[in-house]
DNA sequence: GACCTCAAATTGACATGCTAGTATGGACGT
DNA sequence: ACGTCCATACTAGCATGTCAATTTGAGGTC
């Protein structure tokens, strides 16, 4: 008899590991080229290097971190080539899913949608950025989960780590939340629409909203991070 | 003075493992379902059994594998929901690419192209599929070359893999290389007219017929093989 | 002072031993 | 015959030791 438990208590040492590092790194609480000394994490997170090593080798995967064999582990710099093609991977996902979503989208995920919504508006309307944030990404996973494509959701993930640590670096000075809010409102009107082509629209709009301010601040950002 | 050598033939067992593996589970070698036995896999291969843990996890990650701690891993089954995602995945990356390529692509990408399908033409004419196949693979990887793109080009790799296997197992009677054939030459007339919106729908139309082509096949491959 | 040389230190890749969780098959009771 | 229980034989995850490649910097040469 399978008796297989995923407890989620029970996670591997691995994924512990894997997720302490992979917040620092979005959170810049890890800098850009740091290095990464896998016995002093390991140490500190009470581990022994194997579990340590595979998290990174994960996160190399991902772009987050470059491995130099034989030298070291360095958090990834910020290269807009990178960045542009994070942007590229997310917008090809997302707006292929709206193009899915919008057809089959019954109530319950509607009002997921618009629950999401109407948090984002109390978030901002109390200036929390960061809920805002996390809310705006719970919004993207939300339509994702909607179509069931769990695997796809993981690297849209994947892809947008590189660009939050863009969106953190400019967040200061990017005053765009409330058009992000619209253009939000603007997805979720399109998919309660039914319309395939119509909600894939928005979302390219979105995100090429997106890009157009990633790209305001790319040059300042590599010169100092990339 | 940074010298990081980056011989070709200095790869490490690790990747060596990986693509041994790999090419068996897509080639069937490694039947869906079949236990893997790291001891017996590092002792054929001549190393030791954390290579061979590495390559597998990362075979994990994209789904090839199926991983179930402290009892074994095996090669995934073909589940109809891990092709269709895989479709998904592609559809979205491939579309997206065709997008951004047909404005931008220049006179040697297209020679690229062209020499490609000319070579398609002649391996059908000798009626090698698989060296058809490998064209097919090769075409596709040429236009996510051309946007610079290698991270995008990776995932859809990744996601082809799954597919691939279906594939192997509905060529016997699958009866549709010159359509196939057809659908690549207008692809690439698609890219030439510099057209993002065209090349994307006619990717999006040779796509569909592949997905269509796919379902023919799911359920009775799933019955044996899921 | 600029450059080269080389040994010490650091690192990732890899080998190998150990632990704990899981399926399996046979003994046993019914 | 049939279900239950438990010893056994697996496994992945993890710990730890080893090795070769690479950087670094001290000391020597010009």
């Amino acid at each position: 008899m399978s008796q297989i438990i995923v407890d989620e208590r029970d996670i591997s040492k691995t994924d512990r590991v894997y997720e302490v590092l992979r917040r620092r790194i979005r959170e810049l609480a890890l800098a850009p080229g740091a290095p990464l000394r896998k016995e002093e994490i390991a140490l500190e997170l009470g581990v022994s290097r194997a579990p340590v090593s595979d998290a990174i080798s994960r996160l190399a995967e991902e772009g987050l971190i470059d491995v130099f064999p034989q030298h070291g582990s360095f958090v990834a710099l910020i290269r807009s080539s990178d960045v542009r093609e994070s942007l590229f991977v997310r917008t090809a996902l997302e707006v292929e899913a709206m193009r899915r979503l919008a057809p089959v989208a019954n109530p319950q995920t509607l009002a997921v949608l618009d629950a999401n919504i109407a948090a984002q508006v109390d978030a901002l309307a109390k200036g929390n950025l960061e809920h805002f944030y996390d809310l705006d990404e719970a919004l993207h996973a939300a339509m994702f989960g909607a179509i069931e494509t769990p695997r796809a959701l993981r690297l849209l993930e994947a892809a947008r780590a590189p660009l939050d640590r863009v969106r953190r670096l400019a967040l200061p000075d990017q005053g765009r939340p409330e058009q992000t809010l619209a253009e939000h409102r603007a997805l979720v009107e399109a998919i309660r629409s039914g319309d395939g082509e119509y909600a894939a629209a928005a979302m390219r709009a979105h995100l090429t909203m997106v890009g157009r301010a990633i790209e305001l601040k790319l040059p300042e950002i590599e010169a100092i991070h990339g």
